[in-house]
RNA sequence: GCCGCAUUCGUCUAGAGGCCCAGGACACCGCCCUCUCAAGGCGGAGAUCACCGGUUCGAAUCCGGUAUGCGGUACCA
């Protein structure tokens, strides 16, 4: 752990209009990493002021997912559901609008910002025009320069204003941590921008600027769409008299086809890769290389060796697709590397899910996972994976398709002496001793007296007794299901098949 | 349209003037292992480093331009 600097503050600060964002899980991520690796101080920040789509279930899935990421934060919500946790509480926007009028009220008093009483139809057809005329949108600065006796008429008409922001013409630049130096000419702003609404409530550029100042965030990192809000807030910075941050502008995640990650064309949810199987260890990792890498040719890595690693002048300047591949890859490393118990455990609200849907019949004891460990672990790409691997063991009524059980290189009627020969052998076995490497030799010595190829009759039975052409290895598989449900479901592919042969 | 940013195998990336006619990983193909499927091992294919000029003895790496892509352009966040 690196010694403590206090000087160093970063945030996530997420608006809870919808369910954990995987780019917002990453951007946290990247704060996250930069904070732990020089041990600075993380925090969380609800931007909650858009009333209309803001919802406490979205609140939570974004703590709770981040969360069971392992990102933790040591200032903002209590997870737990308790009073907010930090020496600049509260950490969410709604419950800090004092300081935000004070602020805005500290510009107008500065001449900084002014009322503005343009309706939406005068801005619209500004707007119309400027396009007719091939002109950048920007706004004409109409009440820029009314007098007191100007404001007092639109007063008496009842016109009630909109708080807008003066621009200051020039340059304003700043060093970005990812991509280096950035100038914009403000006159590319669009003009005087609003920071509050005619209705009182701050619009989101000013009141993150207001918050992070206030809670002393020294290095502000966040997506690339943000970096034409750099310019604006840095100008609001100056007004205010606050200390600018260190500002650095993460590559975007992308669909395949390189346009902004959108749910629309991927899945976005954190909560729903979770519900497919991918666990946190796996999903952090992916999430860590997307737009850095440590610079050596190490690809599986926890989080802290992450943290250790975590450098922001090695996160990339382009943008990274998504590659559901990759992360299914990694997601299969780190479920090898769980201790069974641990894998167990997580196994559990899949089995469970699966019961409830009727993909199996009943939920298996630990015990009897735990003994499928072996053969089991190596083969999941996701914990969901669990019901197509095995799920045949759970399954009361084995659904199997005659076509299946008769081997390629086999007919019907050899299938069918294969299968009876097999449950022969099987059923004189000692059910005491049904172990797999007991029940291999007298199967393989089958084999050899018939003159067949060990890999048929295998196969045959294999699908007689799981419905499945890929299983974890036959015998281990036999086990799993017992003495009694082999034999059972033996006869009952025999049976399936003799039917038909007998009619023709 | 305007402003900004980006551009190395299909994808994620290594690379910060000679170590690179470019390395790793995913995906793909083949072989080995093998009762199937995985996992694992080995090997293969895959990038004239977007393009054009320049600087230099030497450029993927520096400079300029072009192209393409993306982001932003709200009384959204």
């Amino acid at each position: 752990m690196p010694l403590a600097d206090p000087t160093i503050r970063v945030r996530i600060a997420p608006s809870p209009t919808g369910p954990l964002h995987i780019g917002t899980a990453r951007t946290a991520l990247f704060n996250f990493l930069f904070a732990r690796h020089v041990g600075g101080t993380f925090l969380f920040r609800l931007e909650d002021t858009d009333l209309a789509r803001s919802t406490t279930e979205n609140e939570r899935d974004i703590i709770e997912g981040l969360h069971w990421l392992g990102i933790t934060w040591d200032e903002g919500p209590d997870a737990a559901g308790g009073d907010d946790i930090g020496p600049y509480a509260p950490y969410r926007q709604m419950a800090r609008s004092a300081s935000h009028k004070a602020a805005a009220d500290r510009l107008l008093a500065d001449d900084a910002a002014y009322p503005c009483y343009c309706t939406t139809d005068e801005l619209e057809a500004d707007k119309r025009a400027q396009e007719a005329a091939h002109q950048p949108p920007r706004y004409v600065g109409r009440c820029a320069n009314l007098t007191a006796a100007e404001r007092a008429a639109r007063e008496a008409e009842g016109g009630v204003p909109a708080l807008r922001f003066r621009v200051r013409p020039g340059v304003v630049g700043w060093n970005d941590m990812v991509r280096d130096r950035i100038e914009i000419d403000t006159a590319n702003l669009g003009g005087d921008f609003v920071i509050v609404r005619a209705d009182g409530t701050p619009l989101y550029n000013f009141v993150v600027v207001v918050d992070d100042a206030a809670m002393e965030i020294s290095h502000v990192i966040r997506g690339e769409d943000h970096v034409s809000n750099t310019p604006k807030q840095i100008l609001m910075l100056e007004a205010l008299g606050y200390p600018v941050p260190e500002y650095g502008h993460l590559p975007l995640i992308l669909n395949p086809d390189g346009t902004k990650m959108s749910k629309r064309k991927s899945q976005t949810a954190v909560d729903d890769y979770r519900g497919q199987g991918f666990i946190r260890e796996g999903l952090v990792n992916y999430l860590a290389y997307l737009g850095w890498s440590p610079g050596t040719e190490e690809d599986v890595l926890s989080l802290d060796e992450i943290i250790e690693r975590f450098d922001i002048d090695k996160v990339q300047k382009g943008g990274a697709r998504f590659d559901r591949d990759r992360l299914e890859w990694l997601n299969g490393q780190w479920i090898r590397q769980l201790q069974p118990e641990d894998l167990i455990d997580r196994l559990r609200p899949f089995l469970e899910a699966a019961r409830d849907d009727g993909r199996i019949s009943r939920v298996p004891s630990d015990d009897e996972v735990r003994s499928l460990m072996p053969v089991v672990q190596e083969r999941l790409p996701t914990l969901a994976a669990i019901v197509d691997l095995v799920g045949f063991l759970w399954v009361d009524e084995l659904v199997v398709d005659p076509a299946l059980v008769v081997p390629k290189r086999w007919d019907a009627a050899t299938t069918v002496d294969g299968l009876t020969a097999a449950r022969a052998a099987l059923a004189a076995h000692d059910p005491v001793t049904w172990e797999a490497d007991e029940l291999e030799p007298p199967l393989r010595e089958l084999v050899a007296a018939r003159g067949w190829k060990a890999g048929d009759l295998f196969m045959a039975i294999r699908v007689a007794t799981t419905g499945r052409t890929a299983t974890p290895p036959l015998f281990d598989t036999l086990v799993a299901l017992g003495p009694e449900r082999t034999i059972r479901r033996l006869d009952a592919a025999i049976a399936t098949l003799t039917a038909p042969i007998a009619r023709a």
